[in-house]
DNA sequence: ATTATCTATAGATCTATAGATAATGC
DNA sequence: ATTATCTATAGATCTATAGATAATGC
């Protein structure tokens, strides 16, 4: 029963990776440690040997889904190198993003938990933003010198509001109006 | 035991008052039945004579919660008509409203809890959004008549992205910035 | 000998139901 | 007679712990 120590670390990157994506999927309240570690291939039982509490699973998950955020921002701006803002945008604003909470962007999957959650919880979100927030300067500063700090603030804002929004509407053509919208605005405020 | 048919809807409606607080206090999944109602003044069996279920509950909390928002909104407008958007602007992207999960938005509160759940959940977070939208168009079309229904989807999305961000970070000076921000890029967005 | 994982379980809590109680409404 | 609420409980599930097992690591 018992694995060698690689294999244990292997086990435990990947309880940190189901439990980043099922709890965007279902929340933090929203699913068990036994479903956890199940999609993870093992049992219950192991799950304190490797964390200290699910609040501490939480706080790793939330860290891992965050990093995963930047390195798909990352991805597909080196995908669309003439124009890197049009791909964060195109893939963050998309009718695709909306339907995929499970692998989407963390600060709107779990942004209503996190903001009922502890400092713990919340300082990986707030890493999280600081490096969306870093990338959109960035982006933006090859348009326009003036002000990026705010753009940046500004333009993130409506990202997170637009795809909220666009999640909790049943309507699909109202949904997509939000996230044309602000693609729009977005450009307006990252050219102004 | 039992009391009068004026009494007992009296009742249900302090339930629903009382979810409608609790839940964006602490999410649907958050908060057992039992507490709801001993919040309410009641015992946890008097709850199914009420309500269907759980998910009935949380859809009639969310009604609740939706048009209390939208009366909060007027509230504001029409103790400041000479400038009633910047009034939506001041308690809404407010350190106040940051702090105040339970009677704030419930857009913010529980977006990312009702994106989870079906249809019956979601149309009073649409039909709530939909009311805020028709606010916001009135109160920009008097400084100006152009893409109204665009600017106030703009307009509202980065309202609830701002506050969604403040609440999900620790430092309170950026949750500030954000909250700040939002207020000056609304205002240019309306004035556009 | 140590330890990663397993099976099993404690104790709490959750949603939902059943039957008792006592006041209303006819 | 009806019924709003109560007490009590069923059955499931939740987090966390305890002890058994079997493979690793010394």
């Amino acid at each position: 029963m018992r694995v060698s120590r690689v294999q244990a670390e292997e086990n435990r990157q990947t309880v940190i990776n189901v439990a980043s994506r099922l709890f965007r999927e279902h929340g933090f309240d929203g699913i068990g440690l036994k479903d956890l570690m199940e999609a993870a291939g093992l049992t219950q039982g192991a799950f304190y040997k490797q964390f200290a509490s699910k609040e501490d699973l939480a706080v790793q998950a939330s860290e891992r889904a965050l990093e995963s955020a930047s390195c798909r921002w990352a991805a597909a701006m080196t995908a669309e190198p003439a124009d890197p803002l049009g791909a964060v945008l195109g893939f963050y604003l998309s009718v695709g993003h909306r339907e995929e909470r499970a692998d989407g962007c963390p600060v709107v999957a779990l942004g209503s938990d996190a903001a009922r959650h502890g400092d713990e919880v919340k300082a990986p979100f707030e890493a999280g933003i600081r490096t969306y927030l870093e990338t959109l300067e960035r982006l933006i500063s090859q348009t326009q010198g003036e002000e990026l700090e705010s753009k940046a603030m500004a333009i993130l804002s409506m990202m997170v509001g637009a795809l909220t929004i666009a999640r909790v509407v049943n309507d699909p053509d109202l949904a997509k109006s939000f996230l044309d919208t602000a693609v729009a605005q977005v450009r307006n405020i990252a050219a102004a």
